[in-house]
DNA sequence: CTCTTGACGGATT
DNA sequence: GAATCCGCCAAGA
């Protein structure tokens, strides 16, 4: 077969993207990298490179386990990758350690990542 | 080819 | 701590 004339069918994936779901797929639980820290870990592009990526294919890796550098979750899927922090143990931070305030408006009462502990550098 | 938007980051106010 | 501005790189219209 042609190398090349092959392509067209089947989801065909871009090394770069390949680098960023398999760097994914190998942080341990209770772990989370942030999207700066791959584009840095992987030497290409930026951060936006790695979020589309994960847009596009993140499908198929534990997209949860890589957050925002704020340890603020994506938007849309906060209670999604909620569920899989509190399942692996990944430690949490919550702004208001005080009982529920009505209405925020700004931020909702979703926690955030601990940064300073959930922090992985790929040892 | 140009313009806009985006699973972002960091500094500043 | 929250809100605002700018910068970076790529894909879509």
């Amino acid at each position: 077969m042609t190398d090349e004339a092959n392509e067209g069918a089947g989801a065909e994936i871009p090394p770069f993207a390949e680098r960023v779901l398999d760097l994914t797929e190998r942080i341990p639980p209770g772990r989370v990298m942030t999207y700066g820290d791959v584009a840095e870990f992987l030497e290409h592009g930026g951060p936006r490179q790695v979020g589309r990526v994960m847009a596009l294919y993140g499908g198929a890796v534990p997209w949860w386990r890589v957050v925002r550098a704020d340890g603020a979750l994506l938007p849309g899927h906060e209670q999604r990758a909620l569920a899989h922090y509190r399942e692996e143990g990944t430690p949490l931070r919550h702004s208001r350690g005080r009982g529920p305030a009505r209405g925020s408006s700004a931020a909702e009462d979703l926690p955030r990542v601990d940064m300073a502990r959930a922090r992985w550098d790929g040892r």
